[in-house]
DNA sequence: CGAAGTGTTGAAAGTGTTCAAACGTGGTGG
DNA sequence: CCACCACGTTTGAACACTTTCAACACTTCG
């Protein structure tokens, strides 16, 4: 039987309609709280470019402010878990989380990391089909389900960037299968790593160094193999010379191209 | 190296320009022509409740058929090879379609089969990501991409409709994966063939038999496993009375809920 | 400084894979 | 009508691989 992290819940959800008026631009510094996204902050996102609200335009964006409420979700925390029913959808500005399946008998499976700039409530289920856990201190812009619905039906321009995004994630979803049916453990490592560096480009300058915020188990668990076998790989790429690993949370990737090319067999 | 169907390529698609006018709702008999879907065929589609069609009113219904062309596509010919460019979007009609993805070393896997009712366009690439190859006489209504586009806004109800595909899809794919991920071969055969019946109850009252369009190497490659696995986990299932085979591509489901209890730990 | 959590490394074991051969079925031609 | 061939499937045995189990190292935090 395999350990779960403690789940440290955030507080229930505040009515969205009880959160203070427009122009409250500074978020409040208490870290459990829900914090309104007052003011003008959306047209300010430093990571709008990267998220749905890219469609919207500035007056579009001010309607979504307007339901929209930025809550911190700490390290560990839970923000949704499987079969609840789905009352949000979210946004992450900040951190990372993890999507999280748990079988009965403890087998677990990382469905996806979600990182700033993703979107939260590409389902058609009426239910959570997985844990939604921070594993770094994160934030998101959370919108109550039915708003969101109202506003889809009020802009075309939202609804056709959802399904924009639901493609690319269906695409994602299909390379991501066949990395689990028919990738090697290095294979899928290399892929991994690239994505991940790929990913942190969009958000910061990073070199060739990208961070893990998750832990090896996490990994593991997404690639289909135990933390052992991701243990072992790294320490193969790494004497093979392909990344270095300066911390444990840290890689830096020494030879692109060899990364590439082994993950190539897979993309 | 792993071999292939001989790869029968249908002619090239017809301008749509160029078919013939309404009133034509006798398909041809020439199997391997395109024929046009005239007349009020869609709204007589007997499928039409399956597919994203059924989001269109019959006036709507009406435009769409008149840019829709019913083209067959024997068995063991390809609908469309990976890499190439996207040009059309298909709604399954009849028959049984494999999506194949093949590695440069012969690795291959299968992504997943289209059935009638099953739509095929949702991709955020401008190419194919897979091949479409037949795996029983089928026939695919066929719409260009760019008419497609401009039907998506002009009436948002497809839209939506397909947004709602496209999640429902990302929730399969997730399933997929875990199943992928986690799954032993005897739990990821059961959850297998019980989605198979799911699936074939919708189109006919099959009772309890269910049949398989693709032959065991597809099953293998569609669950990330080998031909002889498949095989052997076929016996299993059936020696311990799950199942039954009367013939090569026809299983009976002899206990339905003990296949459940299988699959289970996986849903 | 000690304890706990996390990651790494090693040896043994289990499981699916690989390679190879036999089986059964369907189609063809004698 | 039957023999034969081709194809897909099934079955068997040896193998390779990841997993499992266990011990050890490292970092962090109390």
């Amino acid at each position: 039987m395999k350990y779960h992290l403690p789940l440290i819940r955030p507080p229930p959800p505040l009515d969205p309609m009880t959160r203070p008026d427009t122009g409250t631009p500074s978020p409040t510094a208490e870290p459990s709280a829900t914090d309104a996204a007052g003011g003008r902050e959306c047209l300010q996102c430093s990571i709008r470019h990267l998220s749905v609200c890219s469609a919207l335009s500035c007056d579009e964006v001010q309607a979504l402010e307007a339901i929209t409420v930025s809550q911190p979700v700490p390290t560990g925390a839970t923000l949704a878990r499987a079969g609840e029913p789905r009352t949000h959808v979210y946004t992450v500005t900040d951190g990372a989380l993890r999507l999280v399946r748990t079988l009965a008998d403890g087998r677990r499976q990382v469905s996806g990391f979600v990182l700033p700039g993703d979107y939260l409530g590409l389902s058609g289920s009426d239910n959570h089909r997985y844990d939604i856990e921070a594993i770094a201190d994160s934030r998101v812009c959370r919108v109550p389900l039915s708003q969101m619905k109202e506003l889809r039906q009020r802009f075309p321009h939202l609804e056709r960037k959802l399904l924009q995004r639901a493609c690319q994630e269906l695409d994602a979803a299909q390379d991501n299968a066949l990395a689990l049916a028919r990738l090697q453990p290095m294979e899928k490592l290399a892929g991994f790593l690239l994505r991940l560096a790929d990913r942190e480009a969009l958000l910061r300058p990073s070199g060739k160094r990208v961070s893990l915020p998750m832990g090896r188990g996490d990994i593991a668990d997404h690639l289909g193999l135990t933390m052992e076998t991701v243990s072992r790989t790294f320490t193969k790429l790494r004497q093979l010379g392909l990344i270095a690993l300066p911390q444990l949370n840290l890689v830096e990737i020494l030879d692109p191209l060899g990364l590439k090319q082994l993950a190539s067999n897979g993309v």
